[in-house]
DNA sequence: TGAATTTCTGAACAGTGTTCAGTACTCTAG
DNA sequence: CTAGAGTACTGAACACTGTTCAGAAATTCA
């Protein structure tokens, strides 16, 4: 009796089409230019058959991030898995943080760019899926910066808040990069490296 | 023959009228969620009569952003003629900065928290009105840090690389507390002080 | 008063996200 | 092999969006 589990894969198939189709959509027009009907037309089905499958198409773009996120995670893992000094493990995650938000700009921009205020007529389960996109990494930048305290190579302080003012300062770098992309910047390379070196030297 | 004269004015009232009802609406609901009937509903005109005055909605809010931004500038030059000491007018400015963005959080997303690819199909004149308007204030940001170079203050360098790495990271600050309302940050007096304070100790 | 200008509008177009009654198909039980 | 249950899917519709444009209304000028 496999005919329900065939059912099941072939439902799941669908599934994984719409998020790849849409993903690719996004990557090249954009959130806002991305509608429902021209994801059904490039998957050939109705648009309201996405809707069997997603609650609307914020629940879409939040199941794509949160499955761009978990990649965030793993390349944050393998520096871990590294065993490098601690201040170098903490400058390889943070410069991989902003490689990743330029590597991927349009999710990036979805989940930290966008005001939360935009989803308050949306249903909270994404909600929370957006949220928890990125609390993952944050939490490995409070247990870098602890190792990094512990081993006296920064000066002790608040966990929470220096990682808070990092996050910050090195999410700006990110968006700033990806959102101002017609400004006139500098070397990009020096640019990034540049303020990792201020943003890590600020901490000794 | 005052006729002409009283008609301009009544036409400029109409302009401003939609730019302060936009602006309230905006302010109120969000870009995203203001549409041009919203608008005319309010001024109790046609939504068709608002084109009159303006080529389209993005055009009402690179105006009212480009009257915005002119308000950074004059915060930015009162600080400036308070004639304090070099650093501390640079703390001041960069502390204005961020407090200009969460006094007027929807203008500042606008204008630095939305990829320039989503203005690809739009009017130029718009664009770069939209691009201008941080720029005055990148200028003065500039001449901040070359006054403190003169000034021996902070270390001699590439001001054009300081003022870029510095904005970018003082963008984070502003966009990020902005944009992740939801997440519980440390008392944000702290965390822009403290923020603050390693972003000017790292140009020592 | 009549003609010319300007101001303004209503209806329409093409698009959006989303819903839902109803069709088409697949599988199961008799 | 067929009747019926159950699932997958669709087409049409709804209420919205930004925008355009022919024509109506109001105002000014001769």
């Amino acid at each position: 009796m496999g005919v329900a589990e065939r059912r099941a894969r072939e439902k799941d198939d669908l599934r994984k089409k719409i998020l790849d189709t849409a993903a690719d959509l996004f990557i090249e027009q954009g959130y806002e230019n991305v509608s429902m009907r021209k994801i059904a037309d490039r998957i050939e089905y109705a648009p309201s058959t996405i809707y069997l499958h997603f609650r609307d198409k914020v629940d879409i773009v939040a199941n794509l991030c949160a499955a761009t996120f978990g990649e965030l995670d793993r390349r944050l893992q393998e520096i871990l898995d590294l065993g490098l000094a601690p201040l170098e493990t903490l400058h390889r995650s943070l410069r991989a943080y902003i490689d990743f938000g330029l590597d991927h700009p349009s999710h990036y921009v979805f989940v930290f760019c966008t005001p939360t205020s935009m989803f308050k007529d949306m249903e909270q389960s994404s909600g929370e899926q957006i949220y928890g996109c990125g609390m993952g990494s944050f939490g490995r930048l409070k247990n870098g910066l602890t190792a990094c305290m512990a081993a006296g190579v920064i000066r002790e302080g608040d966990v929470e808040l220096l990682a808070q003012s990092t996050w910050l300062m090195v999410h700006g770098i990110t968006a700033g990069l990806i959102c101002q992309a017609e400004f006139p910047f500098v070397d990009k390379e020096m640019l990034i490296e540049h303020s990792l070196g201020r943003l890590i030297g600020s901490l000794r």
